[in-house]
DNA sequence: GTAGTACATTCGTCGCTACGAATATGTCGT
DNA sequence: ACGACATATTCGTAGCGACGAATGTACTAC
């Protein structure tokens, strides 16, 4: 499943289109960053997103078909990685292009966020979930609304 | 868009996104590199493209109020140009990216078209309505399927 | 086994967009 | 003036895509 498997019929214009297509979107520009340089669990992305879990999921169906990310699965948890690294190289240069490229690192040094459940985010204890067995924190993370 | 004086409002990722959605459309990359480094007229991209004026009308206006193309009258003609020649070279980088970078060189190096009005292509003896001292078209409106 | 969690998938709907048709605008030649 | 031409613009429509809701699937804990 690399990213060549699909419509070798298709002109290399429409190829180039489409993979332009999937990065028209400011959500899956948001999701490529937010993945960055490791790797994430789907509910990290959707706190980090805001959006619900089935949008979260349906763009990465997309983004996973494309052949940008792949998934593994452990536990119960899935972790979704940029299959190559120069995705973000790539969204660098053309940002380079507009002359803003700050937006793109504070994105990539995202870190840990309340409101998600996996045990990268749960190393600090903003996560709730993780928390309810180590309750040093009872919920004192309600940032927003 | 220009980047500058009115309408950062929108957050820097969606600027990004618009403009690969600019470019998430065969068509239009079609067009961009059928302009390349040159001046051509909407006549040259009709005939280059086989699409309606109408349509290729539309995506120039389009990449013109995205800044990617800028248009000079000419007397009954209008050249558009890429405002930067960067553009070429981001959609050249993004096409190494899969591995397919000869379909640019060879739309870069499109020529003359038959079918095109515009004196750069009036040069070859293939266009007809400069010759129509020549009065070879009579009916010759070829919506052909 | 059941219940709960994390995620995927399907379906329906709404908004956006690309294109065609028609029309308007600007220019040249007469 | 007028008509022909090159292009822009407006409008209507059809198709696609993004999102929400509902449901399905895989895994864990009990």
């Amino acid at each position: 499943m690399q990213t060549n498997t699909s419509a070798p019929a298709e002109p290399p214009e429409a190829t180039l289109a489409s993979f332009f297509r999937l990065l028209g979107q400011p959500v899956r520009i948001h999701i490529l960053l937010a993945i960055g340089r490791r790797e994430v669990c789907v509910c990290h992305l959707e706190a980090v997103l805001g959006q619900r879990q089935a949008a979260i999921s349906q763009h990465l169906m997309q983004l996973r078909e494309a052949g940008l990310v792949v998934s593994e699965r452990s536990g119960r948890h899935i972790y979704y990685r940029l299959s190559q690294p120069k995705w973000i190289d790539l969204m660098i240069s053309a940002a380079a292009f507009f002359g803003e490229t700050d937006w793109i690192a504070q994105a990539l040094s995202l870190d840990p966020v309340p409101g998600c459940c996996c045990p990268e985010c749960s190393a600090t204890p903003i996560c709730p979930r993780i928390s309810e067995t180590d309750p040093v924190r009872e919920g004192t993370e309600n940032k927003s609304t």
